[in-house]
DNA sequence: CGCGAGCTTGATGCCGATCAATGCATGTGG
DNA sequence: CCACATGCATTGATCGGCATCAAGCTCGCG
């Protein structure tokens, strides 16, 4: 166990990785963007940070002042109300963004805690800002980034809105495997990097009902489950579970 | 009502607004604009829109090319699934922008209706894009807008996702009314501009209950409500409602 | 005036929450 | 190496909040 004392340390480090050579270019912010281009965000991007598994990269609150980009691991990120209820609003994967919630008032919104040992390419917004004020495909590209951030956080309104559990959990089956696919993972088998309950929260479900659906999905020989291995065997009744009207 | 075909008509036309000389200008686009540039965005948007009651202003699938800002009148978005339901994912009033969905795909991926006789200033999107090129705070407040959509939607997946009826109905009245107040209007007294359909679509509720609901802040003494003329009486329960941890 | 869209209110039922017990994997210290 | 603790997952029994179904009601409008 971590105390906070110590996941408050901050490592930062060069594990030096250039967004020109980096494998996830064609994912991340670099997208579109010229040689030179390229070039002067590999020097914008000066830092790395690694976030031992528990460890938060930044918590609602704290000054927000760059972006993250998830080099390797897995994030989640969480708002809580006052009384102390949270929800989890989303899981990060590599080449995916951290920390746009804090553009809006110069200060995070949610707290974003590393799932497994993670890396993550830190961004200083400012900078990153000037910077798209001199190449206009950078610019482009972090408006899109922001703008498909609001229209999935559509389809979760979708999902929390109407939807019932089963549909919620194939919805989000679906959806994770698909990310993993374009990331080079089977599109039939995955390890969950999120408890039942870290589930729960972001489906608006409650852990034991996570629990049941996924027994229920492997009674139905849509899914093989063992703990957080999972292997799709029916990708059809699955998509259909999202489709139908119901039932 | 109107059919389709009428409502695909589209009105153009220049009520003559400045930017400059906008009343919304501390609430829109603008924010932290200097004079040069306001003229800059002045000349950019040169086409206003007049949208009727129950037309839509854009709708998924179209092609995405300017963003809007409310001028006059009250919006819903909503997402629907393949098998026809919808959700709103949000209501727009006097200052606030629309068509920020449309970014990341060069696609609309909702549809924007007017819920009364509404207008808009037209805002060409690459145009917008090359003016916050110049403008360094047109680019900022931008971002600011976008990050604010982000954080929004991150509260409304909280309420959908873990808040009771009655919490979700107050919250959804206390947010409503500070828009208001911002604009100028009474803290505790508004009318609605939408169905209680559409409110429960916003909440995840169904119609019945947020009929329901209302009564019982009516018979709590914490609304008056007249069809959609509400007056709230009680503006600290509504409150605690939202903040405690529950019962 | 009478129609219809939207709203209210009641009766009933179901899905998922809650409470509770057990199982299972991992890790730790005796 | 085993005993035990701990965190997470599964499964069962029961409960409750909201959905659903079904009447009426209200009000604006042709």
């Amino acid at each position: 166990m971590n105390t906070s004392a110590e996941s408050s340390k901050v490592r930062l480090e060069s594990f030096k990785v250039m967004c020109s050579s980096c494998n996830l270019r064609e994912l991340c912010l670099p997208v579109g963007l010229s040689h030179e281009g390229l070039d002067r965000l590999d020097s914008l991007v000066a830092a790395r940070r690694t976030v031992a598994r528990g460890e938060s990269l930044f918590r609602a609150g704290e000054v927000f002042s760059s972006l993250y980009a998830v080099r390797t691991g897995f994030f989640k990120t969480c708002v809580s109300s006052e009384d102390g209820r949270d929800q989890v609003t989303g899981f990060q994967m590599t080449g995916e963004l951290l920390g746009l919630d804090g553009i809006g008032t110069d200060s995070h919104t949610c707290n974003a805690v590393a799932l497994e040992d993670s890396k993550v390419c830190v961004i200083p917004f400012s900078q990153l800002e000037a910077l798209a004020h001199e190449f206009s495909e950078l610019q482009h590209q972090l408006h899109k980034i922001m703008s498909r951030e609001i229209v999935r956080e559509h389809g979760v309104m979708l999902l929390l809105g109407s939807m019932r559990a089963e549909e919620r959990l194939a919805a989000f089956l679906l959806n994770l495997t698909q990310r993993l696919q374009t990331r080079g993972f089977s599109a039939s088998s995955l390890i969950l990097r999120m408890t039942r309950e870290e589930i729960g929260s972001y489906l608006g479900l409650k852990l034991e009902t996570v629990s049941r659906t996924f027994s229920k999905f492997q009674e139905d020989g849509i899914l093989e489950v063992k703990q957080r291995q999972i292997r799709i065997l029916d990708q059809d009744k699955l998509q259909k579970l999202v489709n139908d009207t119901n039932c």
